[in-house]
DNA sequence: GTTTTAATATTGGGTTTCCAATACATTTAT
DNA sequence: ATAAATGTATTGGAAACCCAATATTAAAAC
């Protein structure tokens, strides 16, 4: 059921904050595919396979919210500064929903 | 595009995070569909259709998290134990996983 | 007792998300 | 050069999410 977090239960996927995740990553720093998906499983427990990464990100850079650059067998994706203004938004938005429910549960 | 929130681009979605909402309002206090449907719309900007709210809550029923009884013409549904259980974990993960998201952005 | 109103509920379907499996490309080791 | 390793990418599809439109139920108004 639910694959994306083991610890939660199947009431809440919390699926379609992968774009999201990935845009606020690379605002810290470019990264490659690989990388990415390590961030993510240090945060959310699991590791986001190929399959659902790299269409991520082409998603996001048909987009262009993202540019990428080949570097030997690496690609490294740059945040684009449409992706920045974006992400600035979307965390706005994030916060304005989710901090009443995050405040209650800090420290517990 | 993405009807759930006008304010954010079409880059993060931010679906999927409706059933976890909707147990944390009925953690709260009980209520019936609509008021449910209100109570997210104050939070995210847009309200969810009867399409939306009502399998959600028949999924959440379903699935044990949450109990209903006929009040007069209104339907007051109720967090389980089992749901408040669910509910419990899935804080913990969601703030384990976008707390450091929020708190960088938290009083911008 | 109809009619209107308010709230709930269902149906059908479009879109998105994500994964498993597979294939491709580039570098490194031998 | 050939093989192994590493990282990227695609494809096909299943499941989830959510909505528009419609139907149902119950109360209130008349």
């Amino acid at each position: 059921m639910n694959e994306s977090c083991p610890e939660t239960p199947n009431c809440c996927d919390m699926r379609g904050m992968l774009s999201f995740y990935i845009l606020w990553l690379l605002s810290k720093r470019s990264m490659n595919g690989k990388e990415i998906s390590e961030e993510l499983e240090k945060r959310r427990g699991t590791k986001p396979t190929p399959g659902t990464i790299y269409p991520a990100l082409k998603d996001l850079r048909i987009k262009g919210l993202v540019e990428m650059e080949r570097k030997g067998r690496a690609t490294i994706y740059t945040l684009s500064e449409t992706g920045r203004e974006g992400l600035e938004k979307a965390c706005r938005y994030f916060c304005a929903a989710f901090g009443e429910i995050f405040q209650e549960y800090d420290g517990n």
